[in-house]
Order: structure tokens, then sequence, then C-alpha cells
DNA sequence: TAGTTTGTTCAGTTCATACTGAATGTTTCA
DNA sequence: TGAAACATTCAGTATGAACTGAACAAACTA
């Protein structure tokens, strides 16, 4: 655990208190990334310098985020947790799920919007709109995303 | 300030706890979304219920947050809030934000990550990759919505 | 079955922050 | 310049959430 890494864990820490998640979440997020084996619940409570009961919980609320995945092996009573393969898109999954969170609050609530108030209307549309128009392409962010790759992975095999 | 409207303003209210901001916070902009006039503290003191001192700190979070735009009059000596006029991409542009300090992070780290461990080069360039292109696409984006309503604009005007 | 090793849950503490009431600034008008 | 009507700031309180240590549960071994 080198100074670069250790800075990497704790900046880490702090995004994720910005994102109103607890920020040892972070630190475990974050030594998953440049961790090349999958983890103990022991091993990060060592590695981090906090309680296991702070990492079971965290653990498996990254797990349960999809940031995280649990492993076992046969004739091991162990659990590992190493980085889940799709990390990186688990943000956009979850921007995307706030969106259609908004959007069922504005379908709710457009219909018993009083008569004499068409501002409040049309602004709703419009909100609605706009945020139909984010959840559409942000699906289709994902799908350029996944074709560049692809598309890289087959450059890379002709060579 | 009738049914729907009320638990519009509640249901925002917890959006915004969910993102870690201040619950009175949310409950402020909904109400500027659904509130035709603009509003002075007291006004929104009195519809919301509770200290314009609440209200005065939040309408400033809220203003620095680009959501909320202060007005006056002149020959009047309230301060007037109301809905900031491109309230929408605000979160757009906060998401945006967020990727581009991730990056930082992630530009910091790389260089002095130990040589003995390829995984979490390789791992994080990837992670890198992935948020330059969320940066690009995010600003494609907004290019498309805008693109998108003036297109109907002028097909308004065309009718 | 008893004993050991691991993971989870729970009660309690600490820490951060939202919110309030009162005091302080600031602008407008006479 | 003084007074009135605002907005802002500050100290204090209360609420909630992160974190810990200890008890508990579960799974494996001998």
């Amino acid at each position: 655990m080198n100074d670069a890494e250790i800075e990497f864990i704790e900046r880490f820490g702090l995004l994720f208190e910005e994102d109103g998640a607890p920020r040892i979440a972070g630190r475990i997020f974050a030594l998953a990334l440049i961790e090349d084996r999958a983890l103990t619940l022991d091993d990060m409570a060592e590695i981090l310098q906090v309680s296991k009961a702070s990492i079971s919980t965290n653990t498996r609320l990254l797990d349960g985020m999809g940031l995280l995945e649990r492993t076992t092996v046969p004739g091991d009573r162990h659990t590992y947790y190493r980085l889940a393969p799709d990390a990186f898109e688990v943000s956009l999954a979850r921007a995307r799920r706030r969106m259609v969170t908004v959007l069922e609050v504005l379908d709710d609530t457009l219909p018993g919007l009083p008569e004499d108030n068409p501002v409040a209307k049309r602004r709703l549309s419009k909100m609605q709109e706009w945020h139909r128009f984010l959840v559409e392409d942000m699906d289709a962010m994902l799908i350029r995303w996944r074709d560049r790759q692809n598309a890289k992975h087959e450059e890379g095999a002709d060579a």
C-alpha cells in the first residue's frame, strides 16, 4: 500500500460521502479497485483499520449496489469480496433510476394539478419531457459505450 | 395548495434527502416549480410552515446550486426567489462535475501506482476511459437536447 | 457432538448537520 | 439621520446516521 494508493482510497471515501454514502463504503470500493485478489472481511478491516462490523455492513451495502461481488471457494469458510465486473456502469444505472423516480413523481402529480395554474402544468410537462429524454439518451449512451468496446476488441483481434 | 401539490412538495423533499441535500431545500425547489410568481422568504416560510432562518439558508443553497434565481424590483426591499430558467440542466451539470472529479482522482493516482500491480493500472485506466466517455457523451447529450428544442420551436413557427 | 472460525446483528456512543429563535446587519423611506 | 422592514448570521438543540465492541448465529472440522 503506497502513498498513491492510500490517497486514492481516502479521496474515494470523501467522494462517497459527498454522495451521501458512508465514507467507509468509498474506501472499501477504492480498495477493491486497486486490489488484485479477492479479500476477506478481516483483510479489509486490517488494511483500512476499521472494525469488522463496519466492513461487514458496508461490503453488503456495496454488494447490494452492484459494486462488489461475493465469491467463495470450496473447503474454505471465508467469504471473499472483489470488484463487480460491471462496476463502472452501476453509477449510470443509479442515475437512471433517479430520473425514473422523478418521472414517477411527475406522472403522479400532473393530473391532479389545479386548472387555474397553467404555468405549473406547462413547467412540469417540460420537466417530464427532459427526464424522458435523459432516460432514453442514457440507454443509448450505454449502447454506444459497449459498441465502442467491442470495436476495440475486434480491432485488437485483427492486429 | 391542493393535495397533488402538497404531495409533490413532500416527495421532492424526500428526493433531495436521498441525494444528501436538506429536505427543506427539496420542498422549496418543488414549490418554486409549481409556483407562478416569485416568492419572498416570508411567503415560503408561511406556505411550508418552517422558520424563516431555514428558508434563508436553503434558498441561498439552491441559488448557489443554480436551481433558484434571485430577483428584485425597484422600490421594494424584498428579495424574490423563482425557479432558475435552466434549472433542469443543472442536474446534468452536477453529474458532469462529479465525473470530472473522479477523473482528477484517477489522473493523480495512476502515475504513482506500484509497478508490481498491473491489474490496478489496467483497471484504473479503463475507469478513466469510461469517465472520459461519459463526460464527452454528456456534453453531446445536452447539445442533442437543445437541438431538439430548437427544432420543435421552428416546427411550431412553421405551423 | 464439541469446538473453532467466520459472518451478522444489536445496543450504545460519537459525530455531523438540519433546524430554530434571537441577535445582528442592511436597505429603504421619512 | 433615525426608524422600519427586510435578510442574514449565530448559538443552541435535536435528530439522524456512522461506527464500534460485544453478543449471537452459522458453518465447518475433529
